[in-house]
DNA sequence: GGGGCGACATGACAATAGTCAAGTTGTGCA
DNA sequence: TGCACAACTTGACTATTGTCATGTCGCCCC
């Protein structure tokens, strides 16, 4: 990819996009560009972090392993999303694994960098914390997903988030791989497939990566509501 | 509670605790302090953030409703705890609800406050990302716990974090009542009660809210072990 | 002291998800 | 072209959890 490509899909994100020019231009000067290819690691848990990164290209999953070796997908970036805000800024280890689930493109930005900017000027700590507000909130709402739906209905909120419309018809590429999106939403692969199946009735399509939803409301419906009621 | 009592406590939170002496005095002065009774709100979910709030009494939990009424605890903070950094910071609607859940003395930061004395020092910045970071850490923790464990073992983890000792033996009390706990670990009163029962042949003994645990380190096996090789 | 209420425990049953095994399909590489 | 492998699907079975109903216990309040 062309570097100032690059850096076009870094000034739009949320990290940057809401700095003044200057200071962009001093974090962009100062990042390393580095491409992964699928399945390499980027950092490791209780590495400590010494970078916020950006993606730019392809996918990125944050996971942590328990001490048995089962993981749990934390969640999945992509272009334009950053992570590593608040550790990178307080020198404390990682608290989850990062990997690459597609060939992809990161930009790193050292955190001495953002930290001597930083106490220049405290917007840059409003940027910050605006994104790790964000995924404090993505968190919680995961949380909820997790102890509040069923996996059909986690699945069926999944879909719904792919899709722009409101109701109607839509049709969505499903992003990764099912594995990755098992894992994401908390389930076996196997639960993915038949959770997919019970959607169905719902006017859900699954062909390989390509879903077609027929109703959205209808669909919205079924992920909403209680599970004791149906 | 004395109002000097309360401040000690203050000061000794996440958040105050490494700042300058001089920007606690100033954010001291400027706090609200508040007792609520049990059951009482603080903030509901959607409202705009117009504070910091940090406990110095009882016991507050954060939750989120469904569409449909059914609650998801997020957290359940005590004495020295703090939540809605990040949220205050930024102007936007909390995406939680906050009640407490036994009577408790709270004190309120107003966020202008905040951050004007964040405009004048990157300190409070670094500060404020440390308590947002801790949550952030929790978070992901409890998304692990509920993605990787049995209920079972999340009772085990739970009685674990309550000890304070490595190994061996110990007696806990249980921190709030079982409703809650049973909420802030993702299932339901019944199968908390039923979690216990299965953990008796591990050593732990339930009476009221009080908890015998025979041997720390059998108990640690047990929550750490992969279900699949039970 | 005697309701009455809410927290908690327990049993029976249903729903949901995980496990194991077998089969299908698609992709990439020899 | 064809083999090998990984992703995915499906079925049968089991484990775990939720639901509903019932019963006990302790506590608050009149």
């Amino acid at each position: 990819m062309a570097h100032e490509t690059q850096k076009a899909i870094a000034r739009q994100s949320l990290l940057l996009k809401s700095l003044p020019e200057q200071h962009v231009e001093t974090l962009l000067s100062h990042a390393i560009w580095r491409s992964y290819d699928r399945g390499e690691t980027i950092f490791l848990q209780e590495e400590e972090a010494k970078a916020v990164h950006v993606v730019l290209a392809g996918w990125v999953k944050l996971f942590r392993m328990s001490a048995t070796g089962s993981e749990a997908v934390v969640s999945v970036f992509t272009r334009g999303e950053s992570f590593g805000e608040a550790v990178a800024l307080r020198n404390v280890p990682y608290p989850v694994s990062a990997e690459a689930v597609s060939p992809c493109d990161v930009m790193h930005i050292p955190s001495p960098v953002l930290l001597s900017l930083m106490r220049e000027d405290a917007e840059i700590g409003i940027s910050i914390l605006a994104a790790t507000f964000a995924h404090l909130h993505s968190l919680v709402a995961q949380l909820e997903q997790l102890k509040a739906q069923t996996g059909s209905q986690r699945v069926a909120e999944f879909l719904l988030n792919l899709c722009d419309d409101e109701s109607g018809a839509c049709d969505v590429e499903l992003p990764y791989d099912k594995m990755l999106i098992a894992g994401r939403l908390g389930m076996k692969p196997e639960s993915l497939s038949r959770a997919f199946s019970r959607l169905k009735p719902m006017g859900v399509k699954i062909n390989r990566n390509h879903a077609k939803i027929s109703d959205i409301s209808a669909l919205r419906g079924y992920a909403e509501n209680d599970p004791s009621e149906k």
